[in-house]
DNA sequence: CTAAACCCTAAACCATACTTTAGGGTCAAG
DNA sequence: CTTGACCCTAAAGTATGGTTTAGGGTTTAG
């Protein structure tokens, strides 16, 4: 699979694939002209990178995850990793459950800001 | 209230509220010799406009907030801004628990990625 | 009255996450 | 065998959210 084909499956431009495997995050093989080779579950590696990006992780984060889902077999760590982020939105998502409660009662008073 | 001050009872350094003040989001009145001077109230709204950016609003979100906050009342707008995006953080929390199972599961196969 | 401690602005600089541009090779069709 | 579509790299540019720097007034304490 080319950059190209990788691209039109994902959807995902072809400059950022370019800019992820200058990053390190996922690198492919090179063809002998140069080109870079994708086997087929990169789409899926892609998507999964895609959708961890919506989900507010960084970047240099799901350069750890991807390395440990490649490398060795430490899912204990990749396991905790995702369990840190689920507690940490968890708690973002009481934390906005508490402001907007906060405005609102600012809004109801007249004593705003 | 001088910008140390306001800086010094909000933790919030003072590049950052003048940087604040020149995106608009949040401008003091002036003394006659220039020097910003902010009421008292303004660190409550600092550390509103603080806690707003942890929880993943954008500057030009939050400067539509403290406009709604601080113009002509119309707390119907405010409601709604914070409606959509408890109901963006909830959908957020449900998509990383997804993840968090597809992960799993590709962890517990042996045929990772 | 001067020196330290503040205030101000404009502009440059930093990180993150990309996109765009410039310049150049490769490949497949006609 | 040339032309158009695609590949490559390096570098510059974009947006967001700040911080740092440079150069210059102000204020306050001794």
């Amino acid at each position: 699979m080319i950059i190209s084909e990788l691209s039109t499956a994902t959807n995902i431009p072809i400059s950022t694939i370019r800019y992820y495997d200058k990053l390190g995050i996922f690198s492919p093989t090179r063809a002998e002209n140069g080109y870079r080779i994708y086997p087929e579950n990169s789409i899926e590696l892609l998507l999964l990178i895609s959708q961890a990006k919506k989900l507010g992780f960084s970047l240099s984060e799901i350069k750890s995850m991807v390395d440990l889902l490649q490398g060795p077999r430490r899912s204990g760590e990749l396991r905790n990793l995702l369990e840190k982020k689920v507690i940490e939105l968890d708690e973002k998502l009481k934390e906005i459950k508490k402001m907007k409660r906060n405005v609102l009662k600012l809004l109801d008073s007249n004593c705003p800001l």
